[in-house]
DNA sequence: ATATATGATAGCATTTTTGCTATCATAAGT
DNA sequence: ACTTATGATAGCAAAAATGCTATCATATAT
C-alpha cells in the first residue's frame, strides 16, 4: 500500500512538469484555505459574503469547495471584503 | 472635458462599490503587467513561454493584452516558468 | 530582396465558470 | 416541535476562458 505523501513525493521526483502543477494545486488550495479561514475569523456566512461580493451563496460554496477554480476578478472580488489581497513574490 | 483621472476620481469619491471593482482592475493589471516585464527580462518570446506552459500562444497574447480575465490556475502556471508566485496579504 | 521571429488576431469547438433559483441535511436556538 | 441559519448541492442557461490552427503586420537580420 503507497501512501499519499509516498505517491507525492514519487512523482516529484521522477516528473518536473507534474511537480510544478503540484505547486500550483497547493498554492491555489492555500491561497482558498485562507480566504475560508478569514472569512471565519471575521464570523461572516457565505451568504453574508456572497451579498457583498453581489454574487450567488452557490458560487462562494463552489470555490471554497474546490469545485470550480474561480477566475482571478472573482477570486479577489472575494477577498476584497475580507481585507486581503494578492502580491507578486519572487522565487 | 472631463479627463480620465477625474473622472475616475469622481466614481471613487462616490460610489464604493465601483471603487473596489476599480482597484480589483488595478491590481489584476499589476500583477499581468509584472508577467510582461518578467518576461521581458528573462528575453523569452510568447511563443518560448508557451510550450514550456504547455498552452498555446495566442492564449498568452490574449491574457497580456487584457482581452480575457485568466483562471487563478492559469495564472499560476503563466508565472511558475517565470519564477513568479502570488501570496496573500492583509490591508 | 529574402528569411526569420514576434506579437496580435481570427474562427471555431470545447471546456469551464458564473448567475440564478431552489432544495436538502444539519445544527442551533427558542 | 418549530423556526432559523448555514453550507452543500442540483439543474439549467448564459457568459467566458481555453485549445487549436492559421494568418497577418511588423521588425530585424542576412
Amino acid at each position: 500500500m503507497t501512501t499519499w505523501k509516498e505517491y507525492k513525493n514519487y512523482i516529484k521526483s521522477i516528473n518536473p512538469q507534474e511537480k510544478k502543477e503540484i505547486e500550483d494545486i497547493e498554492k491555489l488550495a492555500s491561497i482558498i484555505g485562507e480566504i475560508i479561514k478569514q472569512r471565519h475569523n471575521k464570523g461572516i456566512s457565505q451568504r453574508e459574503l456572497a451579498k457583498i461580493c453581489g454574487m450567488p451563496q452557490s458560487s462562494i460554496a463552489r470555490i471554497e469547495s474546490f469545485e470550480t477554480t474561480p477566475k482571478i476578478d472573482t477570486l479577489l472580488k472575494l477577498m476584497q471584503p475580507l481585507g486581503m489581497t494578492l502580491n507578486i513574490s519572487y522565487i
